[in-house]
RNA sequence: GGGCGCUUAGCUCAGUUGGGAGAGCAUCUGCCUUACAAGCAGGGGGUCACAGGUUCGAGCCCUGUAGUGCCCACCA
């Protein structure tokens, strides 16, 4: 084997072997049932960053772990047409070469997108073979594939025969920049710092004036009213009056409207229905005139009346200098307050009126909210469902048409002549009613209506493939905690809704990836750290390892460079265990072994019980202790000890038992490998391929099960290891070299522990330098200078004549002395609590009274030991 | 305003039905021992945010307080 792995050259190799030799396919089996996970589609715009391989290694490692395990497995891959990011791409590129879209039209535009596409969008599948993901690229995805697409018509045309799609003039979230309504979730909030202004209006007929506070007075061109609350004793009776607006010289009604808060400014409360949500919803309840003020592109149209042409920003300036200057002006207050903005560009929301398609969301909410109710679908953790039923139970209506080409077209047609809507999944031309040529609708629907249909989708629906029959559901999804409302939840209702079933049974919700302060990672901090540098770095394993190493789901982690540093080096402690065994595999002839030691059962059932706890972890989704637990295992028990341990055996070719070791440490470091692979499967399938074993390449390899059970051995090589490092720490103390040699006597009650101690005699003079070991028959003789150790029922006591330092000794007798003492006052005191007693578990209650008399016997012995030692001073 | 988290060693975090506080990194001491200095051996370090309660027993369950973060709502 190689000094070293060569991430850089080998994981690339490894992974196209897997890829080409069809390693990643599903073989379906109809009498099992099948583990099925549908990649979240990343966008054809997007890079791989620290968010996608975190969710991409929690993927592998379920997939790799049930392929293992021999289950049918399949990873579906693909990705997402991301309409508005791309689009603005694409118009980004058009402008560079000076054209627009409207200048290269429709058809055009949309031949440009796919173009980008086929050139640039597959990107991101390039990166993610990149960390190892074992998806079935055969079997890859997009949105806007023939199948994808069919899929998002059928239910569009479904949904509206039912009712539940309508069209209507609404005021929607609009964004100026991309020219493009927007759902409400896609609107992010920001505080900023602002003015409210107060402005008077005077009253109609009366000298009185009322004043209004409002932090937006340039929308004062389109206020049709102004509203006070109605148990307002101030200005109840003013209401059914009118106020003259100022600038506009009209005059509006005064009306009386719960919405008002009367706590809250002044009282009183400028409508302007066309550009405020709540006053829309005011001004239907008291049919107030809606004047709508702004152009597509967020400039001021003719009812802005001189202001027409200008930005908002522009004409508030203009506008509060005219108040001022007209004497309107009562109160300018500094004031902050959150301003909607774009998801995609950051740039403000504008409420809009317009025509607009909705999903109407209520009956669809209802079943997918039992779904989760009554276990169908579990969230992993738990408390994520409460977010699910926070969201689906105030949901409102779903606005899904997209001012913009790029993505799925509306299957609504217009007659041009009767005026009809037909709404159809086919393409149509003609208009059944009146023969009349038809146009379809010039919108397209939010990226997200076909993301919601991806569990089925991928496979073939609304058509009953075989696919679909054998896959769907899926079993688990993946994903981060901040798309439950943009996708996890769209995907439950929809996969009720339309196929019958929820489309998967578990969710497994992981935390975002934060810099090193905690800050989430963004492109205008610059924090952002590039997933495939720390690969260049470090390789795919070292990243994906750090990733998943003490994680939780649910919670964030942070980015921590030396963690990944501290994985890079537990893979390469793990290939110099292997390269340190396959040294020795040559002389490897046999099958299997007969005279295994204690330290070979020892090992063996320490695997065995390893295995059972990564397996019953793992089923758990508990990612963070199955990768502590093997951990441990490589670091402690493999290398620190176990080879440690049959190093004597290995330098010496002659013992009955080389070979023994040899089967022994290659077995545990198959297995090993095996249970590790999900994790860090480039290196671990380089050091299978290096080791012994049933032919075949480690992705699908058997699942270990190998049941080992020496208990005794077990104990007495624990019991082993202990003492030796109590005699490490007896040499530290006492500044004792390992070139000077020690002498132990030991004292061991029973038999059977006896014999395995013989035979284990080996490590004390390899693993703590001691020359001699001398057995006991009784410890009354025990005299001169010796410590003691005592574990379980071995009593070992090292000679410390020719190491004397008895100050040094005394100290740490005392030592042991105070911590006997209060284990002892500790076990007698829950004893005699009589509570205690009488209420824990008697296993623990036996526990305390076994604590007591060991440490009485302890305390004596220390106590004699010490007496000696004061005596000889 | 409504909801959900978090607070455990210097740092980053685990801690799964309540049963003597853990890891990695950092730190200190001693080691180039023929798998590995990306290493080996040994050590130090915590009133589990605070205050009450339930319990024989609480990091864990309940109530409250403080700090901190996120999501939803959007009072102009």
């Amino acid at each position: 084997m190689e000094s070293k792995f060569d991430f850089s050259k080998r994981e690339d190799e490894i992974y196209k072997e897997w890829e080409e030799g069809g390693y990643f396919a599903c073989t379906k089996d109809a009498s099992k049932k099948p583990f099925v996970v549908a990649m979240p589609p990343p966008n054809i715009t997007g890079k791989l960053h620290m968010g996608h391989a975190l969710d991409n290694t929690i993927q592998d490692i379920f997939v790799r772990y049930n392929r293992m395990k021999q289950v049918p497995t399949l990873w579906v891959p693909g990705t997402d047409h991301a309409s508005i990011a791309t689009e603005v791409k694409v118009v980004e590129k058009l402008k560079k070469e000076g054209k627009t879209k409207d200048s290269v039209g429709r058809d055009k535009f949309i031949e440009e997108v796919w173009k980008w596409k086929n050139e640039y969008g597959s990107e991101i599948t390039k990166q993610l073979r990149k960390i190892g993901s074992s998806c079935d690229w055969k079997k890859e995805k997009f949105t806007m594939d023939e199948n994808c697409s069919r899929a998002v018509l059928t239910v569009f045309e479904n949904l509206y025969n039912q009712g539940l799609i309508y069209k209507g003039e609404r005021l929607v979230n609009w964004c100026p920049t991309c020219k493009t309504s927007i759902s409400d979730i896609e609107v992010e909030y920001e505080e900023e710092p602002s003015y409210l202004w107060h402005i008077k209006y005077k009253v109609k007929d009366s000298d009185e004036y009322v004043v209004v506070a409002t932090t937006r007075p340039e929308t004062m061109l389109g206020d049709t009213a102004v509203a006070v609350n109605p148990k307002d004793e101030r200005y109840s009776h003013l209401v059914s009056k009118e106020v003259l607006l100022p600038i506009v010289n009209k005059y509006i009604p005064v009306v009386a409207d719960r919405y008002v808060d009367m706590e809250f400014g002044t009282g009183v409360v400028k409508i302007t229905p066309a550009h405020d949500k709540n006053d829309f919803e005011v001004g239907k309840r008291h049919n107030l005139e809606v004047i709508n003020l702004l152009n597509e592109d967020g400039t001021l149209n003719d009812n802005a009346l001189e202001y027409k042409g200008m930005k908002l920003e522009e004409a508030r300036q203009l506008i509060v200098e005219r108040l001022k200057n007209e004497g309107y002006l009562v109160k300018e207050e500094k004031y902050s307050h959150n301003v909607g903005k774009c998801y995609r560009c950051h740039n403000t929301i504008e409420p809009y009126m317009s025509n607009q398609w909705f999903v109407k969301m209520e009956s669809l909410a209802k079943p997918a909210i039992d779904a989760v109710k009554n276990g169908e679908v579990t969230f992993i953790p738990k408390r994520f469902e409460k977010n699910f039923f926070n969201w689906m139970e105030n949901i409102e209506d779903w606005c899904i048409s997209r001012q913009l080409w790029w993505g799925h077209r509306i299957p609504a047609y217009y007659c041009e002549k009767c005026g009809k809507t037909i709404v159809s999944k086919d393409k149509i031309t003609l208009c059944d009613e009146c023969g009349g040529a038809l146009h379809q609708d010039e919108d397209t629907l939010d990226t997200w209506f076909s993301s919601a249909l991806w569990p089925f989708s991928i496979f073939g629906w609304p058509e009953e493939t075989e696919d679909y029959k054998y896959f769907y559901p899926i079993s688990t999804l993946v994903t981060g905690y901040d798309i439950i409302p943009f996708w996890v939840s769209k995907m439950i209702f929809s996969g009720v809704a339309y196929t019958g079933k929820v489309p998967f049974k578990n969710t497994y919700i992981h935390g975002l990836v934060r810099d090193a302060k905690g800050r989430k990672m963004s492109k205008s901090l610059g924090n952002g750290v590039n997933p495939l540098d720390v690969i260049s770095e470090y390789g795919a394993d070292a990243l994906r390892f750090s990733l998943v190493q003490n994680i939780s789901a649910g919670n964030d982690i942070r980015y921590i460079p030396e963690k990944v540093e501290a994985s890079r080096n537990f893979t390469n402690k793990l290939w110099n265990a292997a390269k340190f065994s396959t040294m020795y595999l040559n002389d490897l002839d046999v099958e299997s072994v007969d005279n295994l030691c204690p330290e070979d059962k020892w090992i063996l059932t320490k695997l065995s019980q390893v295995e059972k706890q990564v397996t019953e972890n793992i089923d758990k989704f508990e990612i963070g202790v199955v990768v502590a637990i093997l951990y441990d295992f490589v670091w402690s028990d493999i290398c620190d000890s176990y080879i440690e341990m049959i190093k004597p055996r290995l330098y010496n070719k002659d013992l009955p038992t080389y070979k023994s070791a040899i089967w022994t440490l290659n077995k545990v470091l198959v297995s090993t490998v095996k249970l590790l692979h999900p994790y860090i499967p480039f290196i671990t399938e380089e050091i299978y391929s290096n080791l012994k074993h049933e032919p075949g390449k480690l992705i699908n390899a058997k699942w270990p099960c190998d049941e080992f059970k020496y208990n005794d051995e077990t104990k007495t090589v624990n019991d082993i290891l202990d003492i030796i490092k109590n005699i490490r720490n007896i040499r530290a103390t006492n500044d004792i070299q390992n070139s000077q040699k020690l002498n132990i006597e030991v004292y061991i009650k029973s038999n059977e522990t006896t014999n395995i101690f013989k035979e284990c005699e080996m490590f004390f003079s390899k693993m703590c330098s001691i020359e001699k070991i001398c057995y006991l028959e009784n410890e009354d003789n025990i005299e001169g200078n010796y410590i003691s150790v005592i574990i379980g029922n071995i009593h070992v006591y090292v000679d410390m004549s020719n190491s004397i330092n008895s100050e040094a000794k005394i100290q740490k007798l005392k030592e042991e002395k105070s911590k006997a003492e209060s284990e002892l006052i500790r076990a007698t005191k829950m004893l005699e609590n009589k509570a205690f007693v009488e209420k824990a578990p008697e296993a623990l209650v036996n526990n305390e009274k076994q604590k007591q008399s060991k440490y009485k016997e302890l305390l004596e012995n220390i106590d004699k030991e010490l007496n000696e030692l004061l005596n000889l001073k």
